[in-house]
DNA sequence: GAGTGGTCTAGACCACACT
DNA sequence: GTGTGGTCTAGACCACTCC
């Protein structure tokens, strides 16, 4: 038997139905997971450990880190370990970005190059995206991705001012490597999952320069809400893409 | 023990690594379904029966269906059995659609209007796309999908003639409910997943007029390929989408 | 109450990585 | 060899559905 909250005895009438012990145990290892007991990259405790930490079996931990395996938030590796997953993993950056070259390379951006990066505040529209009040201080940078020397990416960011403090122009074109990882790193910002909307739209007289394209022309605006634990919303982008010789794309199951 | 293909004695020098057991239990599952001994929508035996029939144990037929399951080739429902999935369930329909509404519904086309339903022998690109041999038999159709009156979508669908004998636009027109599980219930062919390359176009002068929008209009367009089982490529559509009212949602993980 | 999937346990053994 | 995750088993009990 273990110290948890055990079955559903009696309880509120209208009780939220019914949790079995590993969805418990997930929860906690969950809020070691957003408390920093372990970093990213780092290796939590082993199955048995954890086992013994929480007075239940080996399995009912197992079935826990399975699901937070599924949901990308731990990595196991037969023999070594289960690791808090990371987004400067070489093989897992750029995991969001859906963008492919029609050859079908799946391109890691050749060059990045940042055109702006401001403080300011928040417009309605933004500061409803992430969860603000209006008027709060956000960061606002805006970038271009080349691929094979070609501009095919341009994209307005806007991050939470409070939880980005002390992000600067100069800091993020130092920065090698994912934009993601810099935030998990610098930050301690993990970004767990996004929603995109995806449309088709005419380029602007603004943008058109700075992706070489003439205006009018079709692009694809990719707006997109990355959330960190909890779901909360802690980034917005507005992507432009070319998609002359790109294309999103996409699994459907 | 069971009667299955114990682990890797021997064997030849780069054998496939090693393959568990639930893994055969999976493949065997996956056989009957592909052999058509359990139909969509039918339930399936009983875990015990199965572990009964493969000589393992409940557990492992489990897991072999744990996988199934979460890969929508079955649906699990406590207390009555396992079903083979079915693109016919009502919250299932549409499956594939990432259509959405701006204003956040997820709408199913409250009118198909069928504009053409033809076969001819297939372009050498349909071809190489649908896995066939350049001239082989194919069905062309085109269709425009309504929401609210307003023509939305625009799709251009090629399927294997062999597979679909029989198909016209009068089968097409009368056909109340979602496309695939048309295909399911009169052909037998079951769509487990695709994939789509999404892109920004300019509406052509012979497509415009069909979505009520002026020529050089910036479209989605949608290309997908759908397989069934044993990633076999059944079907293929090009979809012009009218994104001025609603988006292509996705979710990133 | 009988049958189904869902949970939990305890223990044995296998595959893999490090040392 | 030791420790880690991965597989497999057998059995008990729980939650849900239908009769």
């Amino acid at each position: 038997m273990s110290a948890l909250a055990s079955s559903n005895q009696e309880g509120e009438p209208q009780g939220p139905a019914f949790s079995p012990l590993y969805r418990q145990i997930k929860a906690l290892i969950l809020r070691s997971l957003q408390g920093g007991e372990w970093k990213p990259g780092e290796a939590i405790p082993s199955e048995v450990e954890l086992a013994a930490r929480f007075k239940v079996s080996q399995g009912t931990v197992r079935k826990a880190i399975d699901e937070l395996a599924t949901e990308n938030l731990l990595v196991r590796r037969q023999g070594k370990g289960t690791f808090v997953a990371t987004h400067a993993e070489e093989d897992i950056q750029y995991r969001f970005l859906r963008l492919v070259s029609d050859a079908g390379r799946r391109p890691a951006p050749t060059q990045r190059e940042w055109l702006d990066c401001r403080r300011l505040r928040s417009p309605a529209e933004i500061a409803r995206g992430l969860g603000l009040g209006p008027g709060d201080p956000v960061i606002q940078a805006r970038r271009l991705l080349r691929f094979d020397g070609r501009p095919v990416v341009l994209e307005d960011i806007w991050l939470p001012g409070t939880l980005f403090k002390g992000l600067t122009a100069e800091r993020l074109a130092q920065y090698r490597g994912a934009l993601y990882a810099f935030f998990e790193a610098e930050f301690g910002v993990r970004m767990i999952r996004a929603e995109e909307k995806v449309r088709a739209v005419a380029a602007g007289a603004l943008e058109a320069p700075l992706l070489g394209v003439s205006e009018g022309m079709p692009l694809l605006s990719v707006e997109r809400r990355a959330l960190t634990y909890g779901d909360k919303p802690v980034e917005l982008r507005r992507g432009l893409y070319d998609t002359s010789a790109h294309h999103y794309r996409n699994e459907l199951s």
